[in-house]
DNA sequence: TACCATTTGTCCGTATGTATG
DNA sequence: CCATACATACGGACAAATGGT
């Protein structure tokens, strides 16, 4: 999954396969999200890595976090560019 | 009509329900809302988010409350930003 | 008087998750 | 990695207030 000797960074990967598993159906709208810890035991990766690659899912506006609560994938048209 | 695993905290949800109740005429003015003990069985919360949901409506100023007693629907013109 | 049931108030601890240094 | 802080949520235990028997 995770390509720690490759040039992409791993952030990037990682929010790319969580990427790949919303566009999979695997994770679905107003559900959770693998939390940081939980990416740093699949991944392999530190928490600071985890945290970077939310938060570039977060810039991307596919998932939203609720502080003490978690990240969750974001409803169907809460894109950055919403479409009317 | 709570959602356990939605982004949304359980305390907001449940002050929202009670406020759908209190605007929709379910629940009257200087008539009692449910107890806390009624929410958890209710609505599947921990009494703890009873409370805090309880408190959300205090500061919402749509209840009142009275200590051994209960939590009541506010009178008519009891808003925060009372009229005059 | 004394009891009792109901309800709110307050404290304890545990667990999980995010935010930050 | 680690520690700290904050927010959410659960569960237990006991006190205080109220109203009725």
């Amino acid at each position: 999954m995770i390509d720690h000797e490759g040039p992409t960074p791993l952030y990037m990967q990682v929010a790319d396969a969580i990427t790949a598993r919303i566009d999979a159906g695997d994770l679905l709208p107003n559900r959770p999200i693998p939390s940081e810890n939980q990416m740093v035991q699949e991944y392999g990766v530190a928490r600071g890595t985890a945290r970077k690659a939310i938060q570039l899912l977060r810039d991307r506006g596919l998932v939203i976090t609720v502080v003490g609560r978690g990240t969750y994938v974001a409803a169907a048209n809460d894109g950055p560019t919403s479409a009317r």
